[in-house]
DNA sequence: AGGCTCTCTCTTTTT
DNA sequence: GAGAGAGCCT
């Protein structure tokens, strides 16, 4: 009768679906199976428990991941999973938010503000509070306020101290947060803080969702924040039966507050969990898993060790190549090769470390007829006119949302000025009115010019009889309507450009999404619920995936993914890893976690590439690689050099070179020798401490009396001896 | 208001 | 090198 759930499960596998444990943790490796023992759990919970789905909670990071997970487990049950709660943290806050809203202290009709909503919004108040914004920049205010969110701090428990920058920031998180609220605007960090203050002080809600809740799923744990965790360990009793599946090696968001110690943590916190590993792998050939390990090894973890009853399967080949172009020519052949032996493109994909590198192999992939597509980058709702049309929406909603009101006031322009604007500003602040309070007292004291009243009182009219005339209408006839009133689509005409057509069309697809939009179980209207989907849920919908096309990625968002070959590309230092992470051994281990998880995504066949001379940030560099090439055993990899007909001047140069670069090499070049003080015309007197590279792109590292130590292109940098 | 030039910076991304 | 943003000019 097992047969169900047990059918192509292994030991462990079977093991963690079937534990009758309170506290159970799955240490989950790449590839072992973790949605299968998620999805086959609560089926098992559901079917062999008794455990009504009603009473089960599964959460997950992104929509795809809940979305994947629930349509996997009603195909085990045979039925719709109905009151079985799966999704998101935000989801699932923002869920409770709009059912609890009173007791959450927040209107009934708040908006989601997104990151550029939120970026706008602080930029703004940093103006009208006259904050330098260089000593301040909206960026790294963002980061500090969604940070202590993050950490489930408000303002009020941050405590000022002799540091001016930091008590600013302090004064602008409050500045920033008095403002939402009185626009009933809520950050993505602010539902979940939000969530766990309306829990923690209302124990009734409290009470109701802990006794619901009988049984609590976790996915992806290492990627858990502070406040996730804190509203999990609130939510989650003394009698809840609790699952977590996560791996430590796969952290790779610590950089946006994820914490892989809550790993750790929780097995403190809930005393004698019973722990399964899953390490067998059904992904990836053994060459494949022993490069994965060795390079994980390096770090500090739990360990885990990935194994295979398949074979080795091909060693993992290691391309050397001259430059950019040059490694985009590799894969571009190499894939042709792949398709030729029978395989095909949407087998393949391509990572990078970050999203600049995509364009030389994009240029080339085009050149060589290899039909590809991007993945991640820009999404649908966050399209400028689609966020034009949907703050039209939200003021219809909510009239006092300021951040709506200030997108659109003069989009499309309708002759509100700056200064209109600016005044208009100065009076909602000074009277603590919201824009549209200030726009629609001003304008009836005829304050302004009377052009400028005109313009405005024509915009407030606007918005008053959009909301009359779409009363009565269902959502798509209601934006489609919107959207003509605004006169956006006209601006775009006259507009005329290609740019502007697509934009047109973006309009009318948003009709589109607005009519296959439905909310059935949800208390929401349908425009409140569409406006909440646009923002949480804007991207997923990337459909056609039948193309036959490569996958090119970022390691990031290739997590969670697999294919049968697989580019590594720019595997060199200051890259991959990241300069920018390279100093910190904790940022340095979680790049090595990536490298981790992107070998890992490899089924059958693994190229690391990497480029000795890149152009980076504008300066073609020479580039050591990746320390992490050396941390996999050599008989594990194959190395390929350039043909020689490409690196001819350099190849002497290329053969010479070891995978450990030699310290210094005791040469002269171009008439320079190490010691030697010279000059530079920009940077003053220096010494000269090393080289690299032969020939024109010699590089020299020099010691600047005034400026410190510098790489310069020796050919370029119009060095004189002293 | 809109378009132009100059300057600056330069990961990773979901919600 | 490229894109974003600020500031300036028309």
């Amino acid at each position: 009768m097992y047969e169900k759930y047990f059918a192509e499960l292994n030991d462990n596998q079977k093991l963690a679906v079937s534990s009758p444990e309170q506290t159970l943790i799955v240490l989950a490796g790449a590839g072992s199976g973790k949605t299968r023992v998620l999805t086959h759990r609560v089926a098992w919970l559901s079917e062999q428990c008794a455990v009504s789905p009603y009473s089960i909670l599964a959460v997950t990071f992104t929509n795809k991941a809940a979305a994947e997970m629930r349509s996997r487990i009603e195909q085990l049950l045979g039925f719709p999973a109905h009151g079985l709660w799966i999704g998101t943290f935000h989801g699932l806050a923002h869920r409770l938010l709009r059912a609890h809203w009173q007791q959450a202290r927040l209107e009934q009709h708040f908006q989601i503000l997104d990151s550029d909503d939120q970026f706008r919004l602080i930029k703004r108040l940093l103006k009208a509070n006259n904050i330098d914004d260089t000593m301040w920049p909206p960026k790294q205010v963002q980061w500090f306020i969604n940070n202590k969110k993050d950490e489930g701090l408000r303002a009020k428990d941050l405590s000022y101290h002799s540091d001016n920058y930091n008590n600013t920031l302090i004064n602008i998180y409050e500045l920033y947060q008095t403002a939402c609220d009185q626009s009933s605007l809520v950050d993505f960090s602010e539902l979940l803080l939000r969530c766990y203050e309306l829990l923690q002080q209302n124990t009734d809600v409290l009470n109701h969702y802990q006794q619901r809740f009988s049984h609590i799923l976790v996915d992806e744990f290492q990627d858990t924040n502070t406040i996730q965790y804190a509203w999990l360990k609130l939510l989650a009793t003394e009698s809840t039966c609790l699952t977590i599946v996560g791996d430590d090696d796969q952290s790779i968001y610590g950089w946006r507050g994820a914490k892989v110690e809550n790993i750790y943590r929780f097995q403190r916190d809930y005393p004698n969990p019973q722990i399964i590993k899953l390490e067998q792998n059904y992904r990836s050939t053994g060459n494949i898993l022993n490069a994965a390990n060795a390079v994980i090894a390096n770090n500090d973890r739990l360990g885990k060790n990935l194994w295979t009853s398949g074979h080795d399967g091909e060693k993992i080949t290691l391309y050397a190549a001259f430059n950019e172009i040059d490694e985009a020519r590799f894969i571009a052949a190499r894939i042709k090769d792949w398709c030729e032996q029978a395989g095909c493109r949407r087998e393949i994909a391509i990572l990078y470390r970050s999203n600049a590198q995509s364009r030389i192999i994009e240029e080339t992939l085009l050149q060589s007829n290899i039909a590809y597509r991007v993945y991640g980058g820009f999404r649908f709702f966050e399209r400028a006119e689609i966020k034009d049309a949907l703050a039209y929406l939200r003021l219809l909603v909510n009239r006092n949302d300021d951040a709506a009101f200030e997108r659109v006031v003069n989009t499309p322009t309708r002759g509100i000025g700056e200064r209109t604007l600016s005044e208009l500003r100065d009076h909602a602040r000074s009277q603590f009115q919201s824009l549209w309070q200030a726009a629609s007292f001003l304008v009836k004291q005829s304050h302004f010019s009377a052009r400028a009243n005109n313009a405005l009182q024509t915009f407030l009219t606007l918005i008053d009889s959009m909301q009359q005339r779409t009363a009565d209408l269902t959502l798509d006839d209601q934006i489609g309507l919107v959207i003509q009133m605004s006169r956006l689509v006209n601006a775009y005409e006259k507009e005329g450009s290609e740019k502007a057509h697509a934009r047109i069309e973006n309009l009318d697809e948003l009709i589109n999404a607005a009519a296959q939009y439905s909310n059935e179980d949800s208390d929401m209207t349908p425009l409140d619920g569409f406006l909440s989907y646009a923002v949480l849920e804007s991207g997923e919908t990337q459909g056609q995936a039948d193309e036959d096309c490569v996958h090119l990625m970022t390691l990031h968002s290739a997590k969670g993914l697999e294919f049968p070959l697989v580019f590594m590309t720019g595997v060199e230092e200051e890259l991959f890893p990241h300069q920018r992470s390279s100093e910190d051994l904790q940022r340095l281990q979680e790049e090595r976690r990536l490298c981790y998880v992107g070998i890992t995504r490899a089924m059958q066949k693994l190229y690391l590439t990497y480029a000795e001379y890149r152009r980076l940030h504008g300066r073609i560099d020479l580039h050591h690689p990746s320390r992490f090439i050396k941390e996999i055993p050599d008989d594990l990899v194959d190395e390929v050099r350039p043909k020689t007909t490409i690196t001819k001047p350099f190849g002497h140069n290329i053969k010479q070179r070891s995978l450990r670069p030699s310290a210094s090499s005791q040469q002269h070049s171009l008439g320079f020798r190490i010691g030697q003080t010279i000059s530079h015309p920009k940077f003053g007197e220096g010494v000269i401490l090393n080289f690299e590279g032969q020939g024109s792109q010699t590089k020299v590292q020099v010691q600047f009396a005034d400026t410190g130590l510098k790489w310069l292109v020796a050919a370029y940098a119009n060095l004189t001896a002293v």
